[in-house]
DNA sequence: ATCAACCTTGACGCGCACGTCAATGAATGC
DNA sequence: GCATTCATTGACGTGCGCGTCAAGGTTGAT
């Protein structure tokens, strides 16, 4: 029983991270390089080491690229609002200077806000053009009703 | 009261239609020449003139990319049944194979349907990012209510 | 020690969706 | 007729988001 070899203690290497993630090694080392993903850890021999957060990160930036269409730069500023999350969930209780803290949650919470903003506007719109499409859709469904043979009778 | 140059019965020259979709002149050619945008017709100069019907489709494209995030090549498929749409208004009349353009109507409403559907999934996806960006939101408010001064006793 | 499989950092390449000249012609005001 | 403004095609340039070598180092099993 080879074990499938990293078994890093739940950490996934570039390879197998790639393949959870739906996307390749070289775009998750080019999300690192353009600051979109937080350096991960390494082993000793320098190879990545991807933690489950890192895993999460990445499959929420593919949504807001993938899904919403957001551009890399985008998506970029949009969470740095999750890096506060981070920081705080693993620096928490090496308290000190809370009220900074409480100044980054809430930037952190209007970044969110604004996300939610801009997705219900994108929702908006596109219930708008579902509706549209659908009013089309109707007619063509009428037009073919009309001249469709009226078959029986 | 010196008219404003066009004035050309409705039909606008690349540049008003530039201003009016908030494109540029340069992408308005771009799309003719990726067979997005019918050529439009032309004065006896060869100055394009774009017709209210071109306006909108220029402004469909601009939705589908903008909004929707897909690329040029996707929305020319899905345009196709548009197409469709306005040689059915324009040749109509015209009649002689009928049964041809019932398949092409067919066709037509396929299409529709399908970016209905894909909205629908789109919306769905996007509505459920929605609500966990609403959960943050919420985290962050109660963990700032939590902390923040308590103010009047 | 060696081998295969996996990883590393460059560095160049590529397709898309245009931007940006450049040279030339057309439309209109004077 | 002339100037100004708007248009034409053609060609090269650009930024983004990766793909694709190339040359080497690491890991783990045998």
């Amino acid at each position: 029983m080879t074990e499938d070899r990293p078994s890093n203690e739940g950490f996934l290497q570039i390879g197998e991270a790639a393949e959870q993630t739906g996307l390749t090694q070289r775009t998750l080392r080019y999300y690192e390089e353009k600051g979109l993903l937080r350096p991960p850890s390494r082993m000793d021999g320098g190879f990545r080491l991807y933690s489950q957060d890192d895993i999460e990160r990445v499959e929420n930036i593919r949504q807001l690229k993938e899904l919403l269409g957001f551009s890399l730069a985008d998506i970029k500023e949009m969470i740095e609002a999750e890096d506060v999350r981070i920081q705080v969930k693993a620096q928490w209780r090496k308290d000190a200077a809370i009220a900074e803290k409480v100044e980054e949650i809430k930037k952190a919470l209007a970044a969110t806000r604004h996300q939610v903003e801009l997705i219900d506007q994108k929702v908006a719109k596109m219930t708008e053009m579902r509706e549209q499409l659908a009013t089309r859709a109707g007619n063509y469904e009428r037009w073919l009703a009309e001249r469709e043979v009226p078959a029986i009778s």
